[in-house]
DNA sequence: TAGGAATGTAAGTGAGTACTTACATTATAG
DNA sequence: CTATAATGTAAGTACTCACTTACATTCCTA
């Protein structure tokens, strides 16, 4: 009979239901009912639909540990620190999973909410991960490309190998090893490339 | 008055609509007043709200040119070949922009029915381009990398960078060399990487 | 010019929605 | 033990939506 409970638990329902049916299709009646609360009980908390929607949306965003991604990267040799983020950024997804789905498909109707969410989730890293780049290249263990294109282009890579295995396809990238392996498929193509050497045979193999 | 141009204005007002709104919050009373005409006669030509959408994702599919992307690529050198199938993806899928957003929107809605159109917008290519890998490969112009996932990786990235730039932030990546600036940065780290050659220097610089 | 198909006007139906009001019940804190 | 805050039950309001019915109008064709 804690408020702040009885709030939570709401939330979550709120966040549940309209991952899954959108924000029209998610009824304040069945919200209540997920919640294991009447659905007076809920106005009487939120005051309507829409209040609870944007608390609930903001409660639930990025912001938190995201730029904790980064720290200690600095330590690990570049492959190793670009599987560790992949990896991280993978698990991240995965853990608000719920957050990205309402965000990429409330994106008509709510833009200005939804950016700011994008914005919590991506710009952040992107400017760590684009510096730590230039970091290395001017060290000249790099080489010079558009330092913040490449960071979309891994951390873009990434969300969409996310999208679609866990969003489209319903698979559970963390079983099986298949996140592992995707991520070093990844990280690979990125540092290397897809090109042979220039010297004649192949720079590097996978078993 | 002609019955074909009736019900094509119709599916055209439905997936702007829809697009803008979501399916739920389209209304027949809109979707009729924008395509010009009264509600009662969109139900006369289509029944109902849902066949209508059904009706307008079928008819509105990727499948047309999509597996025409990749026909004379062969002909031309890989830096090329692969700057010209990225510029002809974002195009395509800019082409298709409303389709996309319906695609991302209404997923947890309509499962099935996206699946469908993401499979026949992504997997095709998708395979055809990894099909193109391995032809590399065996010649070997191209390192041993697993073909799929690069293929998804290359598609991925402009996939990503298209989600970005026009329906996050709502930017026209045609315009002012903004694609093609953005399709050569990701062949060049595509097909070289980004880590220094391991003969001292830089492999390639840009300007 | 007559006839039929496509469309329009107007009014309405039934279901579902967000949200409210009035009152009873429970649990916890002082 | 009592007062108060949180919740429940039940009924209902005002609105919107998808969809329908009955009838009038327009336009193309034969």
């Amino acid at each position: 009979m804690r408020p702040t409970a009885t709030k939570e638990k709401i939330l979550d329902a709120t966040i549940a239901l309209v991952s899954e049916k959108g924000y029209l299709g998610a009824t304040t009646r069945e919200i209540a009912r997920r919640a294991g609360v009447t659905e007076l009980t809920l106005f009487r908390h939120f005051g309507s639909k829409e209040n609870l929607f944007e608390l609930c949306v903001e409660s639930r965003s990025f912001l938190p540990d995201l730029r904790e991604l980064l720290p200690d990267l600095d330590g690990l040799p570049y492959e190793e620190a670009l599987e560790t983020l992949g990896r991280r950024f993978l698990l991240s997804l995965k853990e608000r999973k719920q957050m990205v789905m309402i965000m990429q498909s409330e994106m008509a109707r709510y833009p200005g909410k939804m950016r700011r969410m994008y914005g919590q989730l991506m710009d952040e890293i992107l400017k760590t991960l684009a510096t730590y780049f230039t970091a290395l290249q001017k060290k000249g263990a790099l080489r010079h490309f558009p330092a913040e294109l490449a960071a979309r282009m891994f951390l873009g890579m990434l969300f969409s190998y996310f999208r679609t295995e866990e969003i489209m396809r319903g698979t559970d990238i963390t079983k099986g090893g298949r996140m592992d392996a995707a991520v070093k498929g990844v990280v690979d193509i990125f540092i290397h490339g897809t090109a042979a050497g220039k010297n004649g045979a192949l720079k590097r193999r996978r078993t």
